[in-house]
DNA sequence: GATTAGTTTGTTCAAACAACCAACTCACAT
DNA sequence: ATGTGAGTTGGTTGTTTGAACAAACTAATC
């Protein structure tokens, strides 16, 4: 209520955004475009571009193709790739992602860094290191725009409130990067960002009003896109699926949670104990399927199960468009996926929503929070904006 | 994006709506009020509330008191109570619940209606009768505004799309009104409804974002607030918790769904059946576990824990400010509510979401549907409005 | 010449503003 | 007690402002 538009300037602000959102989704876009997919006049979207073209953001990109009855060529503007950049990181178990993107989402650079181990106070200089040597080589015009940092555990308030592997140190890292740099820093549930690099880098779900993105890692969570927009719940806990309990009408005690039995780490232990084996990872894991190991094959069978009941239930929840996989496990192992589909199938009783793996899920979560930081960068935290998907550069 | 405003007339109009909301939620109140609240000049919100006054929305209800300081009395604006009236129904499973409302929500009639037994077909010469003698009666500027109907079930773009125990027999309920009084009518989900009545009627709740009403009475389901709007999903099936099955790592078959421990039903069902009763009802029910009946006891024992289970895990998937408890069963026992936030404040690790039981829960699916139809005859939809809360009247 | 892209110049109209009137409170003098 | 005037607040009236718009222009193409 207090956020909507009331006066002339307001509107004005509110133009330009839709005009900078215009030329973000269609670059290249000439103004005739922009003016008539917004229903402004010409002149109105000229003046509008030139404020955003004296801020620095666009710029023209030179002529495209007339009309084939003649006419003068359109001038094709698009988001000035040298305005400054983004800083996202994805703190995993064992290596710290690392992207440094442009304003419009292209990937300039990516890496991995081993940190295995390593407590969060032993990170930082590593991470310090990265924005160092990126910055030195930096020759844009706004340098550094934002960071952003992906959290396997949940946020609220730019602060971790629970993280199952990484021990914070009581590191407020928000705090910390904000005052050495003052720019924008975000903390973000990896599932949280992974379900908004779907909507905002993946052009097939432009369309799509509620997506659910389940997060199959050490732990299990969803991000959930409802109404086109980010539902991070009132204290950040919104899609922590992995902690539901069986509902089955005589349990006692602490019932066991959704995450117990078929979290990426539930499965590996499970094959674990029963091979009486050590130190097992996701490789061992997959080789031994692939060679055909019985006790492999049969967990990996109840992990099937237990995934499409998971996807049943948010179906029933949230009742999406679209369900996600966002499963390093079952990237590696693609062909559960179909099985996955079939016994979802047959669960459910009219309505079957589409299945679809993340590809890429490093990615996914860098580019997710590559996404929120532009966004706050730029003041356009709600705007739809479709972010390019250059994840084949490098 | 296409909805934003863009030019002088939206900006225009979209003020207009924000005066009316202004004057819905805080009738009575003045025009210096309206101005303050909404940042806008006090010659402007005049200009624009004398349109509303116009289109015979608003009307004066004299003099407020004068501030202690000295200065002229405020004139006090309110909604006009003779505009017109709404006709909202609940179809439940053995009375038609029927409410006709004025444009501010107050119950102006309340009346049940026996027709357990009866088909769609036989019930609608009902509620078509109960529209005349209404109508008769009207004495308002408009008349008829809109038509709600409650179900019990699902709906997709005003369609049944499942109905438990009410056969649609392939009456088009929207069709056939809006034909007949050419003002809008609306089926809307029964949870769901009872959700938007929390968030519209419930001053308590003004600021809350996030609110899950779980409804159990003949099936469970759940209405989601979320960000202040309704979320229904993409098919209308958002929050169909009673479907949620098991995730316990070796079920085979068909699970098990939640409905079918711990529904109202489900309760009563069980309780017949180990007492090799029949036809048992609700009363039966509270009155032998008034009397301390053993297995009465100890199926509502059951019932406690699998309730505290629900909630727990609605929490963790939709992280609200507070869920709600729509359950005729638990408004007849309500010392039974203490119990399900005792086993549920043990399961939840950390963050407690607040319990609270919907008061009078007939009223509410009637009430949120004055809403919804009230906001489409108003063309303010995704406007917030409080709507009066004269639940005592009758 | 016909057509399309973009600019310049002047118009429009809803919100903001300024100045006003209306009606009240309170302090103080009578 | 009562009359008066200064100060305050609610609301209206007439004018100004400024962002979008419209029309007439230039530029560049078929």
């Amino acid at each position: 209520m207090s956020s909507a538009i009331r006066n002339r300037m307001q509107l004005h602000q509110q133009n330009i955004q839709s005009v900078l959102a215009e030329v973000f989704n269609h670059q290249p876009i000439s103004r005739i475009e922009i003016s008539r997919n917004l229903a402004l006049n010409k002149s109105t979207v000229s003046a509008l571009y030139r404020d955003l073209k004296e801020q620095g953001y666009v710029e023209e990109l030179g002529e495209g193709d007339a009309s084939n009855v003649g006419g003068r060529k359109p001038v094709l503007l698009a988001i000035n790739r040298r305005y400054g950049y983004t800083m996202n990181f994805d703190f995993g178990y064992r290596h710290l992602h690392v992207m440094q993107n442009n304003l419009s989402g292209d990937v300039l650079s990516y890496k991995q860094v081993n940190v295995k181990g390593l407590t969060l106070k032993q990170i930082l200089p590593l991470i310090n290191d990265e924005l160092a040597s990126v910055s030195a080589k930096d020759n844009t015009s706004h340098g550094l725009l934002g960071i952003s940092f992906a959290i396997h555990g949940t946020v609220d308030h730019n602060q971790v409130t629970y993280s199952p592997f990484l021990d914070m140190d009581h590191v407020d890292l928000a705090d910390y990067y904000t005052q050495e740099f003052q720019v924008p820093v975000l903390l973000e549930n990896e599932a949280n960002v992974s379900a908004v690099y779907e909507r905002d880098f993946n052009k097939a779900n432009d369309q799509l009003k509620n997506m659910v993105t389940i997060s199959i890692h050490r732990g299990i969570g969803a991000g959930l896109i409802i109404n086109q927009k980010l539902h991070r719940g009132t204290h950040g806990e919104a899609g922590e699926i992995g902690r539901s309990v069986s509902i089955d009408g005589h349990w006692d005690g602490a019932p066991r949670k959704v995450e117990d039995y078929c979290s990426e780490d539930a499965v590996i232990n499970q094959i674990q104990d029963e091979k009486h084996a050590t130190n097992m990872t996701r490789d061992d894991v997959v080789r031994l399927f692939n060679e055909g190991d019985e006790v492999t094959k049969s967990a990996l069978a109840a992990f099937v199960k237990n995934v499409a009941g998971i996807i049943y239930n948010a179906a029933n929840n949230y009742d999406p468009d679209i369900v996600f996989l966002n499963s390093p496990l079952l990237e590696e192992l693609p062909e559960l996926e179909p099985q996955i589909e079939q016994v979802y199938a047959k669960m459910a009783p009219s309505i079957l929503v589409p299945i679809k793996l993340t590809q890429n899920s490093h990615y996914a979560t860098l580019l997710g929070g590559c996404s929120l930081v532009t966004r706050e960068a730029l003041g356009m935290e709600d705007a739809k904006l479709n972010f390019e998907a250059q994840t084949s550069v490098l």
